[in-house]
This record gives structure tokens, C-alpha cells and sequence, in this order.
DNA sequence: CATGAATGAGTCTTCATTCAT
DNA sequence: TATGAATGAAGACTCATTCAT
């Protein structure tokens, strides 16, 4: 039921989902989806919660104690992690990268509560990258922004990928995002 | 009666947009709204038209025949151009950001296809930049996405900002934009 | 169970009283009330029948054979009995003066046939009061249905005396209603 | 259109009465009852305020000043406006007679309010009397609920007979209600 | 050109009732 | 006998669109 309201969802959009499509999707009746849900919003809020959480779970903040794995390594790995949990929910990303001005406000509160937290932890990584004298000085709010939206497009483009059959590389995918983020798009730079 | 529409649209995305609110917010009745648009659809549509126009002008193909300026150079005044214009039509760039699963396919399809020019572009500039030695070999495809990517997200960031109050330096995003793009965020590297 | 439902009734009308109240009340399954009744107007129905019975009960034509006790006293006694026992059952009793347009057309048509035989019960007492030349000439039908009025409004009244937590002298009302009925409001009259 | 409703509610009650009912009495379409009024509750509101002022305007305190007429007199004109307001407005009075536990506490509490207002007046008038000499002493309120009483069952019956196509003479009704209340139904007494 | 009253298809939500366990 | 998950008809309300004035 979830599943089917997810299927829905993604491929409508909030608005353009009725009760009437996901009841036909999960093949029950009217008043059965109300019992398990109290209205439209909340499984749609359901579905979110729950994806925020699987996503929330894979991001971690950067070890740079000494004796830790060397930083890029662990980037590797949990952008590895991330760039496959999305991809592999495909239904959900969609509708977290594209779906907006949903429900109403609330939806996109939380939202942008999500991106936000994303936000301020690359922002927190950039800032120790310069104090380790790993990163440029510069405006790291901006950097974050700009890094968000690298995963965010990456992503994009790679369902983009699967729903027309290619198949997705997710370690050529993580080298790639690793690979533009640290080091731009110039040759020897 | 356009500008209250885009008004109305950016506030409130499309579906929270009524036709009882943009004709209150032009001071018009309702039978005059169909006297110039089919449709809600419609006006929303020619809003982007509008605006889609609008971008596509500034983009342009970097020019790399010997003699003229440095591709560096061009791509600042572009990048310069494309900040300065979406931020400068806020109500419209946060149309074209957040608004998505729209008014339905086309409107979807639309936007699609000016990100997907944008992509083109982007890629068939990256693919000039990788004969000339310029950049990096890689997948030019999904670099393309994630240049896409810091822009969109970077123009979101700057949004953000100017909402707050905060006055926007376009100059200072142009440079962040090109560094960022060009040599990532790795020191020497 | 039945117990449940009455005070449900009671306190949200008919139509505020659904099957979820009053087994939640009851303390019991859905299928477990449809084991005992057959829908929601049979558990309505029944409870006022029997309420209906315990009423009807009370009622009595007055004995005027000689012999017989003085009719002062007969009405006494039968008013100090309706009235007792409207007021110990004040669930049951808010639901017969107050709800209306309850289920639909039968219940007021059975509501109407209890206040129909007790207006005729009534009537038929003015008529033989006037034969006796106890009573004024008059439009019987008319004062059977003021009669009533009194009764139904008192109860009202004491009802709402109850629920304000006045200790309610039911022999008092009983005398003020006999009073009033017979002799009206006037001094000497 | 508020005729319409008036007829629908007055017949089948405010549960037993839809939108669909209304409009189809109406002969309007779904959409131009909205225009209108703001819901089903909205229109029932109205047609009762307006009743209840209509009431309102009628009833007034009666004059004990010396040189006024004899307040027997104003009483029978009161009433006789009274009865012949609620009679020819057969389906409001309906309504505000028989329908309880309608659109919720708030049309109770209205109805109440207005009952109670009703209430208020009569035992003033009653204490007045007492004052006067010319009503006997005993418990005014109990007294101002039982004369409520009869002319609210007193038209109850006068409408059954309309409903039954008998001609109803508002002035005897007048009579058989002021010589109920004033004088009771015993003969010379 | 402009108006705004009228429309009715479409949506969400409720709740009495059924039935397999 | 008891349960409660499932049902679906019915109802209130919204809003893009039309058209007579």
C-alpha cells in the first residue's frame, strides 16, 4: 500500500495523485485506505519520514582524528552509500528531488529541514577542509550549496539513466562526484 | 496581470495558485482572465515561455576560435549574465526551481527540455574543453549534470539569502561559481 | 450495552452517535454489536421502545366511578409518577424531548403515536372533566396538546435544573403542575 | 433558494437533508449554492436568524404603567402575533420546533439562547404579576417553562391541523392559549 | 472589451455494515 | 460467540471554465 501510494506519487506528483489512483494502485477499497491512513497527507508524510530517515541514517560526519581513514576515503563511502540508497528508491528520490509545493507548506518545511541539515554538514565538513588547509578559503555556504546541488543533479541525471534502461554504475558515479567536487573540471588545475 | 500571476505562482507554486487569486491580485474579473488566457495552464505556460526566452538569451556557446577572449573570461560574463537574470526575476527563477510536478506532464516536459539545452550545452562545452586539453577526460554527461547542479542549487542559496535581506553580490557569486566549477573545492590539488 | 448507547444518545444526538461510540463505550468489538442488533436504528429503536413501555406503564385513566379516589389525587399521583420517572432516566428522557429528525421519518412517526396516545389519553380526561362539569367548555383537542406542552417543558426545565446540580423536589413540580394546569397563573381566578 | 431550503430542512430535518436536496429544490447547480453561502451549515444558520428575528421583533415586555392598555389585552395581542408569525411561517417554525441535535452545539446552544430569552421574558412577566397581585406566588421559572411549554405544543398542534388542511382560527387559538395559561382548565375554580 | 453569476466534474473524507477467522 | 479488517455508497466542498449581459 505504501509501495503503491509511492509508485503513485512519483510518477504524479502529490496533486496529480488521488485517493482514487492509489486505492486502484494497491487494490483495495475506499475506506480501507483511511483506515490505515487518516488522510492523504499523512501517507505521504509517512512515505517522506521514512525515506528521510533511511537517508539521514547513511549520512555521517567526517572522522579527521588521527588513526581515522584517510577523509577522502571516507567521503567515498558515504557518498557511495548515499548515491546507491537513492537510486535503489528510486520512486522516493523523485518525488524528494522533484516533487515541491506539495501538501502544502509543511512538506516543504520539512523538505528543506532535510536539505537544510544536509546543507549544514557539508557546510561543517568544508569548514574543518579549511582549517586542515585542505580546502580554498571562500564562502563555504555557497560551496555547500553548490556541492548539494552536484549530488542532487547527479542523481537526476543518473535516474534519468535508469528509466531509460541504462544500466548505473554507482562506483563510477561516486568517483565522478568525488572526482568534481574536490578537484573541478580543469585539467592540471 | 502577468506580473500578478508570477506573483501569485511563486508564492503559492501552481496548484496553491487559484484562478480567484491571481484575478484579486490584477484586479481584474474573472471572465477578463479568459479573455487573454485559454486556461490557467496557459498563462503559467506563457510565464515560462517568457522567462525560458529570457535565460536562453544569455546562454551562449563559448567561443573558441583564436582571437577571442579567453574561454575563462566568456564564461564569467554568461555566469555573470544567468545569476544576474535569475535573480533578478526572482518570482520566476523560484518558479522554475521549486515548482515541479506542475501542471501536469508538459509542464514537466518543458522544463525538461530547457535543462536539458542547458545540458547540452554544458557538455558540449565540456567536451570542446577535454580536445583542447582544457579538462579532464571523464563522463561528460553526468559533469554536465552537476555543473547544472551547482548553479541551480547556487541560485537556490542565493535566494535564500536575498529573502533574508541579505544583499546578493552577484560578482562574488560568479567568481565562487567558476572556482568551484572549474577547480573544485581541493586546495593546490 | 444497550446502557452505553443511551448515555451515546444522549449526549450527542443521533446523528452525533456513531457505531465507534458506542462500542467504544461499551467496551466491545464492531461485529460484536451487529451480533445483538441489527443496525444502528434498531439499538435507538429498541431503547426508546422500552422507554416508551416503562412510560406507557404509568399512564392510567382516571377513575371517576364513585368510590373512587378524589381525581386531584388520581393526577397526583400518575404527574408524580411520570415526572419521577422521566427524571431518574434522564439519558433516555433528553433523547425523547430533544432529538428529532433523528433517523429518519419512523422514528418521528413512533415518537409521534407516544405523544399521540398520551394526547388522546389527556383529551379523553378534559372531555369526561367537562361532562362532569369539572372543566370549562373549550376546544379540548387544543388544551390536551397545552397540557402535554406543560408537562414536556417542565421536564425540560427540571432537566436542566439536574444538570446545573440542583437537587430537583420532584413532589414540588408535581404540584406546580397541577396547579398550573388547573387553575392557571391568575390570583383569585 | 433560501425558500428552498427552508421547505428541504423543515421536511427531512438538517441530517436528512443534502446539498443535492437543496439544489435540486432549487434547481440550481452544486457550485451556485457555494456562491451563496459558505456551507450547509451557513444556510441553515441564516434561515434561523432570520426566523429568530422575525420572532424577536413580536414579542415585547408588557406595559404596567398607568394609562396603558389592560395587560390581558396586550398579552392577546402578543400572542396572537406570535401564533400567526409561527403559522405562516409553517416551515421554520418546523424547524425550530422539531429540529434538535442538528448541524451541532451551536445550533442548540442558538436555540437555546432564544428559548431562554423567551424564558427570561415570561418569568418576568410572571414576577411582575406576583408584585401586582394578580398571579399567584409559587415557583416562576418551573411557571415561565410550562407556559413556554404550551405554546410551543399548542402550535405544534395547530400545525398538525394545517397539515391536515383544517383551516386553523388564530384568534380562538389565541383565546384557548391566554385562558389556559390565565385560568387553568377547571370550571369555575 | 469587461463582467461575474452559474456550472458541474472531481476530490477528500465518513461511517454503517459485512464477513472471514 | 466475538472479532476487527475491509468495504463502498454517500456526502460536503473546490475550482477551472463558460456565457449571457
Amino acid at each position: 500500500m505504501l509501495k503503491a501510494a509511492r509508485h503513485v506519487f512519483s510518477t504524479h506528483g502529490y496533486h496529480g495523485s488521488s485517493i482514487a489512483h492509489i486505492i486502484d494502485a494497491a487494490g483495495i477499497a475506499r475506506g480501507t485506505f483511511y483506515l490505515y491512513f487518516v488522510s492523504k497527507r499523512a501517507i505521504f508524510d509517512e512515505l517522506l519520514e521514512d525515506f528521510f530517515a533511511l537517508m539521514t541514517r547513511e549520512v555521517r560526519v567526517v572522522d579527521v582524528s588521527p588513526g581515522a581513514l584517510p577523509p577522502r576515503e571516507q567521503l567515498s563511502t558515504i557518498v557511495r552509500h548515499v548515491l546507491a540508497t537513492l537510486l535503489s528508491n528510486a520512486d522516493l528520490t523523485r518525488i524528494l528531488l522533484r516533487e515541491t509545493g506539495g501538501p502544502g507548506d509543511d512538506f516543504d518545511r520539512k523538505r528543506a529541514d532535510f536539505f537544510g541539515r544536509l546543507l549544514n554538514l557539508i557546510q561543517h565538513a568544508l569548514e574543518t577542509g579549511v582549517v586542515l588547509g585542505l580546502c580554498r578559503r571562500g564562502d563555504t555556504r555557497l560551496r555547500a550549496y553548490m556541492t548539494l546541488g552536484t549530488v542532487k543533479e547527479l542523481v537526476d541525471g543518473l535516474l534519468v539513466r535508469a528509466e531509460q534502461g541504462v544500466l548505473v554504475d554507482v562506483d563510477a558515479a561516486t568517483r565522478e562526484a568525488l572526482d568534481f567536487n574536490l578537484n573541478g573540471l580543469l585539467c592540471s588545475s
